[in-house]
DNA sequence: ATTCCATTTCAATTTTTGTTGAATTAATGT
DNA sequence: ACATTAATTCAACAAAAATTGAAATGGAAT
């Protein structure tokens, strides 16, 4: 019987066999990076991939990123902010909330008020941005 | 009796009256920077937020960020990446169709398998990640 | 044409996020 | 203490995203 053909990349679990079928340049690039056991060690550890994660999240929403924007460049308390955003109270609070639990912004009571800023962080991020346009 | 106190920053739907309350530092900052109508100039326009939001919802997610890494450097076929994600196919084919309708990675066929490979604009998005660290 | 394998697509389900309105906490002034 | 305004929290509901397994598609070899 003939060879049974495999995935591109041999079923190692099986056999440890390789595999024949990979195209040769990739092949070719695979090899000279260490083989399959190395791309391990591209991939940042499992905690900071979530944190990464989380934090693309609370930036993807086009109320958050509004918010950012707005209060980029000089702190703003709650009701300025909402006289642009224009939503309840508690819609802006909850996506406030998760701005600040991912260390985009933070808010400190001044007054009655809560005046929000962009952290070091959410400001780099925020120019990052500039990649993710149209 | 009295003027009754409205929001630190007024009600202008209601009499245009600014307020009197909002913070010295807040307040002049605000007027300098030429007002709440000012704020408006600072977003960008609707498409282009949702567009953006859409690609960091696009990284927003732990096996997305891991495919990127793992292809960043060179190009690989579906089955070589799921050597490492472990994944189902439909599932790995799911989230690879997220960043590909979000323009961070392209696919191409060789011979029997689909090659992919992060773009450009994957690239320096997958840069930018190291601000979002830890 | 048929078969084989890699990959994607689809529909059903589960999980996660976002929204709403009412109730609560916080800070200030009387 | 009480009243007032700012902002958050909570629980119920709605909407969007992720997962699953089965079925379909695409390309290459027989």
């Amino acid at each position: 019987m003939q060879k049974k053909t495999e995935c591109c990349c041999g079923t190692p679990e099986q056999d440890g066999d390789p595999g024949t079928e990979l195209p040769e340049s990739i092949q070719a690039e695979l090899d000279a990076m260490g083989g399959l056991d190395a791309l391990a060690g591209r991939i940042p550890q499992k905690t900071k991939l979530e944190v990464k994660s989380k934090v693309y999240q609370a930036l993807s929403d086009p109320i958050r990123l509004s918010i950012l924007y707005i209060i980029r460049d000089q702190p703003l308390c709650v009701c300025v902010i909402n006289r642009f955003m224009r939503l309840s109270g508690s819609k802006l609070s909850y996506h406030l909330s998760i701005l600040k639990t991912n260390g985009l912004i933070e808010g400190e009571y001044n007054g009655n008020w809560i005046i929000y800023s962009v952290t070091e962080r959410g400001r780099r991020l925020l120019q990052c941005t500039e990649y993710a346009g149209t």
